[in-house]
DNA sequence: TCGAATTTTGAACGAAAAGTCAAAATTATT
DNA sequence: AATAATTTTGACTTTTCGTTCAAAATTCGA
C-alpha cells in the first residue's frame, strides 16, 4: 500500500547519514541547520516534514551512528561476526579496530563520548539512549570477559563487571583522545599497555 | 603604579571562574553571552574590555580550570601536595580521587574531555591547549610509573610510557563515564578494575 | 481525469545570537 | 579644580538561528 501523494525524491537513509556526519563532527549546536540542509542535500522542508524538529533530527542521527558504529563492536565481541575466535581473540581484535579508528588524522572521536561530553544532561531522551547504548557495551564485555577468564585466557581475580565498565570507559577514553592533536601517539601507546596489562599473569 | 581611570568593581578572577562554571556545564556553543554576563555579575561592555570576545573568555576559563583542576593531579602524582608518600600510594591516591570526583550527582565531567569532543578541533589555540595539557598529564604520570617499578610497587614488564598514555585515556574515560545516567554505578566499578590491574602479579 | 494527498520550493518570520556605540560615572594625576 | 583615563550602563545593530507559511509540483486512488 503505497501512500497517495508526490514522493519523496531523496533516500532518507541517505539524508539522516549526511547529517549523522554534520552532528558527529561539530555537535549539536555546533551544526546548523542551513548546514545540514545543505549536506544532507535536501530541501528545509523536506527535512522538517521527514525528522521533526533539530533535536529528533540529532536523535534518530545518534540512533543511526549507534546502528552503525556500536552494533559492529557488539557482534565482534559476542563473536556473531568476522569468524568469532576465542573470547580472548574477539576481545583483542575489538580493541584493535578501535585503535586504528581512533588514531586516524582527520578522526572525530565517538559520537556516543562526543553526546555526553556535549549534550544537556537533562535531556531524558538522549540520556536514556546514550546510557542504555554504554549499558549494552558493558554487558558485551562483561560476557566475552567471563568467557576468557573460564578459558583461563585472562586473570579470573578481576571482577568480569569491573573490568567490563574499565573498557567500557577505556573506550570513551580512546575517543576523547581521538580527537586530539597527538592521537596518532597517544592511542596506539594507550592500546599496547592496556593489551599488556590484559595479558594472563602466568604468561608474563 | 595604578592606572588611571575608573578601577574596576568586580574581581577579575571571580567573574572568570563564574565564566568557567558555565562553560563547563554548558560548553562553549551552550553558553550564551548573555548567560555568562548574568553569571559572572558584570556588565557586558566590561566582559568585551576585560576579556575580548567570547573565544578568548573561553580560553581564559579554560586555562583557570587548567590552573585549578589539572594542577592538583599533576602535584598528587609529584609528591608535592598531600604529604607525599610512595609512588604507587600516590598514583592510587590520584586515581581514587577522580573516582569520587566523577561519581558525583551532579557531575560536569572535564572540561578538558568536554572541550576535545566538543570543540572545533581546527582552532590552533584551544588545540595546542589542550594538547598540551594533556602531554604535561602523561609526563607527570609516567614519572610516577617508572617511580613505582623502580620501587617494585608495579611490574616492570609494561612500558612506562604507554601506561602513562592509557592513564590519560582513562582519566578523559571516566570524565565522560562521569557525565552518564549511570555513572555512580561505572565509575566506581572501572577504578577497581584498574586498581585491580595495576597490582603487582607477585601480590596476586 | 478529477481530486486528495504529499513533497518541493523559496521566501519570510520572530527570537536570540554576538558584538558595538556613546553617554554618564568614577578615579588618578596635575 | 581640571583634565585625562578608565569603567559602567543600557540601548542598539547586525547577523544568524530554528522554524513556519503558502503556493506550485507531483503522484496515486477513484
Amino acid at each position: 500500500m503505497a501512500p497517495a501523494g508526490r514522493p519523496k525524491l531523496f533516500d532518507e537513509t541517505e539524508a539522516l547519514e549526511a547529517a549523522q556526519a554534520v552532528f558527529w563532527e561539530k555537535g549539536f549546536e555546533g551544526a546548523s541547520m542551513t548546514e545540514l540542509v545543505n549536506a544532507m542535500k535536501i530541501g528545509r522542508q523536506s527535512l522538517y516534514d521527514t525528522f521533526g524538529d533539530k533535536r529528533r533530527l540529532y536523535l534518530r542521527a545518534l540512533g543511526h551512528y549507534a546502528e552503525q558504529s556500536i552494533k559492529p563492536t557488539l557482534d565482534g565481541l559476542s563473536g556473531a561476526c568476522e569468524g568469532g575466535g576465542t573470547a580472548i581473540q574477539r576481545l583483542r581484535r575489538v580493541l584493535g579496530a578501535w585503535e586504528t579508528l581512533q588514531s586516524g588524522s582527520a578522526c572525530k572521536g565517538c559520537m556516543l563520548a562526543n553526546t555526553l561530553a556535549s549534550f544537556d544532561r537533562r535531556d531524558p531522551d538522549v540520556a536514556e539512549l546514550v546510557d542504555g547504548l554504554q549499558v549494552r557495551l558493558a554487558e558485551a564485555f562483561e560476557q566475552v570477559i567471563r568467557e576468557a577468564q573460564a578459558a583461563g585466557d585472562l586473570d579470573a581475580d578481576v571482577d568480569a563487571g569491573d573490568l567490563a565498565a574499565l573498557l567500557t570507559a577505556v573506550g570513551h577514553g580512546l575517543a576523547i583522545a581521538g580527537r586530539s592533536r597527538s592521537n596518532a601517539v597517544m592511542v596506539p601507546a594507550a592500546a599496547r599497555a592496556l593489551a599488556g596489562l590484559l595479558r594472563h599473569h602466568e604468561d608474563r
